[in-house]
DNA sequence: CACAATATGCTCAAAATGAGCATAACAAGG
DNA sequence: CCTTGTTATGCTCATTTTGAGCATATTGTG
């Protein structure tokens, strides 16, 4: 077996969400997602991860997940004589007292991705990107259709609908209808923010899998304050799935699912009538095996 | 941004399933997952994968996932002056008219993991595997309640039930519990077949993702020949999930899925009634959202 | 022809979901 | 004090989706 050599390089998608807006950690004024090289003194790339982000941001990351290792030959090399490793990871920060959100490295992660928050209606960009990708599937004739298959299925487009964990699978067709600066576009038209090298597919890749995750696992509470109000939870939940929420069966999902336990004590925030907070039970995890089968199982 | 420098290996779990039997590829008659040098040629990493096992094996690989980069310093290190990073990816593989399960390198998994199958009821195993792992919780009495906690959780034991996605969980309380050869139990009492370095660690990853993944993706079809009777069909899930499910059930959940259609033809292989032979819906993937939601939206 | 073995159709109760009405509890303005 | 705006919370009801199992259909075999 021979050995390759290579570079690596830790990156991190670190999530935040305050106040109902979800944010990403950033270097560079927003350039950029923190980096750093992995070093040898660690015992394992998550643990080299999470004390290099503690150092770096202040914050202790709750929930750290490995995202992907890209090694693409066409993209991020400026290194020469070797190639890139480039090992992501996720990681999920607590909302703080002293709010993430105002400090300079956090930005809202849907000013990269106008296109994908839907809260508050079809967003606008979408009429410019549809034009875009119609007129990049006529390029040429004869793969017009195939293009226009995966445009629509994409972004919901005529007879499909809109699914919002295609995050990735957006950005990407985007970047090969060259749509986006980062794949030769003209900055001036270029929906969302662009990031340095490849670091905007990477914050994709993030976003898709979080929207994922929140279906089947109670990874939301990884992002809340130790009490919060169950509205609360439903905006960070529509704040990372770009959706909005039917309120009552939201919290009759909530509470049948036991994540939840009553604190005794209420706030009164918002305007209305005061709201009763709830603490997550870490105990839960314990004690089911959550979600689970989904087959039809047979009891013989 | 400093970069360290390391050797890089992709580590391929190839699976097939041939004659109900979940199969995975080795070398060395068993003892390892193949694996081989990330070589600078290569495009992406997924690529240069798919290139490797093609040659290596002659099966063309439909379906291949990453699975998970490990660096860690405490495990499969012999190389020293250097990290070796392992990237690992999970392969599906179509069962052949030359079934792959009559050429050596195909294992029966359950052989590396025989407390994971449950078709035939509770496995003895697991007898000799829950006294261990008593006897572990018990070994310093201020960890006991943790450590049982966590057996029962990962086993199903006491108030919990099987959860037959925790395979890596398991596998790894079993590595810290020492009940495993790989952390240096004795070979005559280890419960299933060990490997080479962490290979074992990595194939339980592979064969968790695949139990994950089957429930809400259709990655079976990528095990299956090209026309198959549901009962197959049921096997193969079977197979891999290490149940048994209620046919009906099954053949509804498949129906109602759309994703087969009728080919036509029937066989009658088994004895009984001849059964309908179907073919995967290909198109099915560009129509609808798959799965999709679970999440209480709004329509506002 | 009876029987074993599998395929396939269908029913029925229980649970989960999608939508929305109704009421409760607060603040602010008149 | 009463009205209005605003959010919280409780509850209903039709529809779908599950879980379980009964019944019938088609084969090959002895």
């Amino acid at each position: 077996m021979t050995i390759g050599f290579a570079h690596a390089e830790l990156i991190a998608v670190l999530v935040a969400v305050t106040g109902g807006e979800p944010r990403v950690m950033t270097i560079r004024a927003g350039d950029a997602l923190p980096s750093g090289p992995f070093e040898m003194g660690h015992r394992t790339l998550q643990s080299g991860l999470r004390e290099w982000v503690q150092e770096q941001t202040g914050h202790p990351v709750g929930y750290l997940e490995q995202l992907y290792t890209f090694a693409d030959r066409d993209r991020n090399n400026e290194i020469r004589g070797g190639r890139t490793i480039s090992i992501s990871y996720l990681g999920l920060v607590h909302e703080q007292a002293t709010p993430g959100g105002g400090r300079p490295g956090w930005q809202g992660w849907y000013s990269y991705f106008p296109w994908e928050d839907w809260r508050t209606g079809r967003p606008v960009v979408l009429d410019h990107i549809v034009a875009c990708l119609i007129a990049w599937a006529e390029r040429y004739p004869s793969r017009r259709e195939d293009r226009m298959r995966r445009a629509n299925f994409a972004f919901g487009l005529g007879e499909a609908s809109w699914n919002e964990d295609l995050v990735l699978q957006r950005y990407e067709l985007l970047y090969e209808a060259g749509v986006v600066t980062e794949s030769g576009c003209a900055a001036e038209t270029n929906p969302g923010r662009a990031m340095f090298a490849d670091h905007r597919r990477i914050l994709a890749t993030g976003i898709a899998r979080l929207r994922a995750k929140i279906k089947y696992r109670p990874v939301v509470f990884e992002l809340m304050p130790a009490s919060f109000t169950l509205l609360q939870l439903q905006r960070s939940v529509e704040a990372l799935a770009g959706l909005t929420l039917h309120k009552q069966n939201f919290r009759r999902l909530i509470e049948q699912q036991e994540l939840v336990e009553e604190t005794g004590e209420t706030t009164s925030e918002t305007g209305g009538r005061p709201a009763k907070l709830f603490r997550y039970r870490h105990a839960i995890l314990e004690e089911r095996a959550l979600a689970g089968s989904r087959l039809p199982i047979s009891r013989n």
